[in-house]
DNA sequence: GGCAGTTGATGAAACGTTTCATCGCAGGCA
DNA sequence: TGCCTGCGATGAAACGTTTCATCAACTGCC
C-alpha cells in the first residue's frame, strides 16, 4: 500500500483531541508552565494517538532560531575536508545541534546560492571553507547577520572569525626538510594559484628557498590530467631538473603520481615527494608518503567554539586562531649528496 | 566594526516603503499578477534600498514546500558515497533544488535523529543510504509521507523506491574472474556482515565458488586494525591458504593493504586482490588495483528521477532499479597454474 | 453615455508554532 | 464570610510569507 500524502497532525489537532487549550498542548510539549497531571496525560495520549510530530519550519519561524548549523565546503574529495566535516558532525551531535552541509564545488556563484539558501532557512551559525573569490558570499553572510566562522583559508575580511593552519610556516618547514636532505631544485604543484592558502605557501616556499640558496618553480594544474603530465614532463627534462616535489593537496598528489608513473619516474629514486593534506592512502602506496598533517580535530573544536561564542555575543571582536601543521615522515624523500656549493 | 544582529527587513517593510499593499510587493517578488510598471519600479527600489531578502522559513511554512532535497549518507570517507553526493549535487543545481546533506556515521540512532530533523524542516524529498538496521528511519519517513528513495542498499521494505547495483551478480562475476585465473582458495573481507549489500555479495560469492568447485572464507573486520591484521595473518598461515582476496569496499581495502604490508605479503606475487568500490587511489598504488566500479552517475540520475516522479505522484507503485557493476582490470590479479583438479 | 468585461491593486486569511497577558478558581488568612 | 494570593489553564497575537476573493478603475463597444 503506497503511502498517500495526507495532512500531518498539528498541535491544534492534539489540543482538540485532548480537549485542552492550544497553549496547554504547547506547554506540555516544551515542558513549560506547570503542566498538570491529568491534562498532561491526556495530551501525551493524544500525541501518541495522532503520531504528532512538531513542524520544525513553524517552530523556526516563531522561535526565530533553529538549532541548525550550516557548513559549506568546496568538496569532500579532499580527505582533509571530509575529515573536518566528520569532526564537526561529532561535535554538533554532542551539543544538540543539527549539522547541514552543502557543497560549493569551489564555484563562488554556486557557493553564494547554497549559502544564501542556508541563511534564508535561518541556520543559527555557519561554518565556511570559502571558494575564491569569496567576496559575494562574505557580503551575503555579513548582511544576514548570521554568525559565521571561516575555516582553513585566511582572507583579509575583518568581519569574521578564522581558524587556519600557518600555511606559510608549514610550507617553509616542508621546504627546509627537502633542502636539508640535499635538494636544490624543487617543484611546488598547486591547484589554484590565487587561493590564499596557496599564496601563503608559495611565500613560505620562496622564503625557505632564498635563505637556503636553493631554487624552485611553481606549477599549477589547470584542468586536464594530460596537459598536467606534459607540463611535468617538460619540467623534468629541463637542464636544472627538480629532484623533489611538494604537492599542495591530496588531489594534486594523485595527479602527480599518475604523471610520474606515465613518465616512468620512480619515487624516491628519481624524485622525492612530500604532500600537504594527509590522504588516507598515504601509507599504502609505494613508498609511503611523507606528508604535512592538519590537526583536524583541534581545528574543528576551535572553530566550533568560536562560532558558539559569537552566537552568544554577536559583537565580540573577531579572532584568528592559527594552528601549526605537523610533518609525518614516510619514505618518499631521498637524501641527496650535496655537491660542493657556494653555501 | 562588528556586525550587530539587527532585525531583517520584511516584505511589509518593503511594501510600506514603496507605499503599496503587502500583496503587491509579494506579487512583484514572485512575478505573479500583472505587475504594473510604476509600482513595480517602486517596489524594486525599496527592495534594493532595504537589502530585503525573503525569509525562506516563512516561505516554506506558507507554501508547504521548500525546494530542498535532503540526502543522508553514512560517511563521506567512502569514495563511492562522496562521488554519489557530488553527482546529486550537480543534478540538484541544474534542477533548481538545494541539496542538504547529513551524516549518519552508520549509526541508526543518529540517522533517525538527522533524518527527522530534515523531515521536520519540510524537505521536499529524501535520498537515503541507510544504516543497519534501518527500520526506525524507514518508519519515520513513511509516517511523514515525504517522498524518499533508497540508494545502494536494497532492503525489503516495500514502501520505498530503490536504486542499487546487482551485488549478487557483481560478486559472482568478481569471484569468477579470480577462479578463472586459477585461484581455488579465496578470501572475502567485509566490514559489516549483516548489511544487505554484504549478504548479497556473500551469496554471489558462495554461488560462484560452488559452481566452480572452489573454496572461500569470509572475514569481517570488526574494529581495530591490529586485530584484523592478526586475523588475516591466521588465514594466510592456514594449510589451504587463500591466494586471492576480495575487499568489499575501499576502507576494507586500505586495512587489507596495511595488513599485507605488515605481513610482508606482496600483491600479486603472494596474493591477488580485487576491490569493490573504485577508490581514487586505485591506479597509483603498486600494482594498480583491479576494481569493481559502480556506475555512480547513472545511479544518481536514476535515483533523482524516481524521487521527482514520486514527488509528483506520491501513490506511484514503488520501483527497484538495478544497475550492473563493471570490472576494471588493474594488475593486482596473478594467473595461477591450475593443478590437475577434479573439475 | 451606459454597461459588460478586463486589468491591476488590495488586504484579510492561513500556514503551525510559541509566548504572554489574562482569567477562573481554590486555598489560606484575617 | 470576605479578600487576597498564586497556581494552572486559556486563547489571542505574532513570526513572515503567499494566496485569493474583492474591489476600483479603466477600456471598448453599442
Amino acid at each position: 500500500m503506497p503511502a498517500t500524502r495526507r495532512r500531518r497532525a498539528t498541535i491544534l489537532d492534539v489540543a482538540r483531541r485532548a480537549r485542552v487549550a492550544l497553549g496547554t498542548a504547547s506547554n506540555v510539549l516544551n515542558g513549560r508552565g506547570n503542566v498538570g497531571g491529568a491534562l498532561e496525560r491526556r495530551v501525551r495520549d493524544a500525541i501518541d494517538a495522532l503520531g504528532y510530530v512538531p513542524d520544525g519550519v513553524a517552530q523556526s519561524l516563531r522561535r526565530q532560531t533553529s538549532r541548525v548549523v550550516g557548513i559549506c565546503v568546496p568538496s569532500t574529495a579532499s580527505a582533509y575536508f571530509a575529515a573536518l566535516q566528520e569532526a564537526f558532525e561529532d561535535i554538533a551531535a554532542h551539543q544538540g545541534y543539527e549539522l547541514m552541509q552543502v557543497l560549493s564545488r569551489g564555484d563562488p556563484a554556486l557557493e553564494l546560492r547554497r549559502v544564501e539558501a542556508m541563511l534564508s532557512r535561518r541556520v543559527d551559525g555557519l561554518i565556511l571553507i570559502p571558494a575564491t573569490p569569496p567576496e559575494a558570499t562574505f557580503a551575503a553572510i555579513a548582511a544576514s547577520g548570521v554568525p559565521a566562522v571561516v575555516v582553513d583559508r585566511a582572507f583579509d575580511d575583518p568581519r569574521f572569525d578564522y581558524v587556519t593552519i600557518d600555511d606559510r610556516a608549514a610550507m617553509r618547514d616542508a621546504t627546509r626538510t627537502l633542502v636539508d636532505a640535499g635538494h636544490r631544485q624543487l617543484l611546488f604543484a598547486v591547484r589554484i594559484p590565487g587561493l590564499v592558502t596557496t599564496r601563503q605557501r608559495i611565500a613560505g616556499y620562496r622564503a625557505a628557498l632564498r635563505s637556503a640558496g636553493a631554487h624552485g618553480v611553481v606549477v599549477a594544474r589547470d584542468e586536464a590530467d594530460d596537459a598536467f603530465t606534459a607540463q611535468i614532463a617538460r619540467c623534468m627534462q629541463a637542464r636544472a631538473r627538480p629532484t623533489a616535489i611538494i604537492a599542495s593537496n591530496s588531489a594534486i598528489a594523485l595527479s602527480l603520481l599518475k604523471s610520474l608513473r606515465t613518465l616512468d619516474l620512480v619515487i624516491p629514486r628519481d624524485v622525492s615527494m612530500m604532500v600537504f593534506d594527509e590522504p588516507e592512502w598515504a601509507e599504502v602506496i609505494t613508498p609511503p608518503l611523507s606528508v604535512v598533517r592538519h590537526p583536524t580535530a583541534a581545528i574543528a573544536r576551535a572553530a566550533w567554539e568560536l562560532l558558539i561564542h559569537r552566537m552568544h555575543t554577536p559583537d565580540a571582536v573577531p579572532q584568528r586562531v592559527v594552528f601549526a601543521a605537523m610533518q609525518v615522515a614516510g619514505a618518499s624523500i631521498a637524501a641527496r649528496r650535496v655537491r660542493s656549493s657556494g653555501r
